[in-house]
DNA sequence: TGTACATCAGTGAACGCGCGTTCACTGATGTAC
DNA sequence: TGTACATCAGTGAACGCGCGTTCACTGATGTAC
């Protein structure tokens, strides 16, 4: 028998420990786009969805709020990662602008949501999530700005403007689905083109 | 005793009993903005807010969606009343639509929950809720035309993203709140000016 | 005016449900020797 | 290589809660005569 004063070393965590935290907001993000409502994101709800007991969500987060803010988290996240990889594909400032602001409202309008999620009040969640991908569109608004495409004095709020506008969009797309709107991709190059002070004679 | 083929004539309703169910509906708007989350907004909750038990309120709704079916159809008639409201307030046409605009955010950021209400997709509530909005926001576009103060070749759409853009901006305003955001009326107006082809010359 | 009674809005008890969370446990896993 | 055992992720039973909804009821209200 070992004594009490020379513990054993804490065992590794198995190989699978770390895929399975993955696999639970993997599951909890299935049953979200199935549910269409964080309110059925419920622990018990994941841990069928994941194949598991109620109770081992514990071992992964202290509460059902950590699972929430963890899932906003991850979406903001996926949103700057997703609408940076099609930006890089276009050729000069302005196509990375517009396609950057046609990614983020078909991201939107394609999970909506986790859209939602995203403007969610959350008690956990971080405030600071969502900022990374304003700053993006700022750094892509100024980019226009030196490049000559938009002759915006102030990118800052010219950006900010665009964000919120954007989300509108996909928002009103979502809900009010009868409504004869104009094409998406069109509405969204318009919305974009005057926030972002685009010169009307170019293009 | 009555013959059972003459049964007598109904009561008359008593005096209180339309007030009531526009009692409950207050109620139910108590809830909800102290709550601020539809999911709170139960039979239950809104029973004890209005002083009564939950079976009473089977009298007045035969469902609990249908009382948020309610809520978001009065949310969208109160909208339309209170923008009109202001907007009959100011001079002429381009001022009646900043006016309007400016409401529109301002009660959007006042009542967030209800915002958010207007938004969610619910199982009854009426679809065509909220298109007498945008209705109200064309007619004001196409006003600005006809007095030249607006360039735009297509109110219909320009006032479509002008109603999106609008409610993308309440939105990050009440969930992003730590960032540092241009002054509200500015970004209302900065939006409403661009998205209306507003021409840059006037005021 | 007075009385008997039909009406029906609201009551209170009860139901089954899914939820978050706790707890003692179990059994597979990996380590020490 | 073999064995004894510490570890700990996940289990299953249980709890109390608020929920929607049902049901028989009660008692105030207004009507018929």
């Amino acid at each position: 028998m070992r004594t009490p004063t020379a513990p054993r070393p804490k065992r590794q965590p198995t190989a699978g420990a770390k895929l399975t935290r993955e696999r639970l907001i993997e599951a909890a993000f299935a049953v979200l786009d199935e549910q269409n409502t964080i309110e059925a994101v419920s622990l018990r709800a994941v841990a069928r969805a994941a194949g598991v007991t109620a109770p081992a969500l514990y071992g992964h987060f202290t509460d059902v709020t950590e699972l929430h803010a963890a899932m906003r988290d991850r979406t903001f996240q996926d949103l700057i990662e997703q609408t940076d990889a099609v930006a890089e594909a276009a050729a000069n400032s302005l196509e990375r602008l517009l396609a950057r602001c046609q990614a983020y409202v078909a991201l939107g309008i394609k999970w909506p949501a986790r859209r939602r999620l995203m403007f969610t009040p959350l008690e956990g969640a971080s405030r600071r999530a969502g900022y990374d991908a304003l700053d993006a569109l700022v750094v892509a608004l100024e980019a226009c700005v030196a490049e000559g495409f938009s002759t915006s004095t102030d990118p800052r709020a010219d950006a900010a403007n665009l964000l919120a506008a954007l989300h509108g969009v996909s928002l009103t797309r979502i809900s009010m689905t009868e409504f004869p709107w104009p094409p998406l991709g069109q509405s969204v190059t318009t919305v974009t083109r005057r926030l972002a002070c685009i010169d009307t004679m170019i293009r």
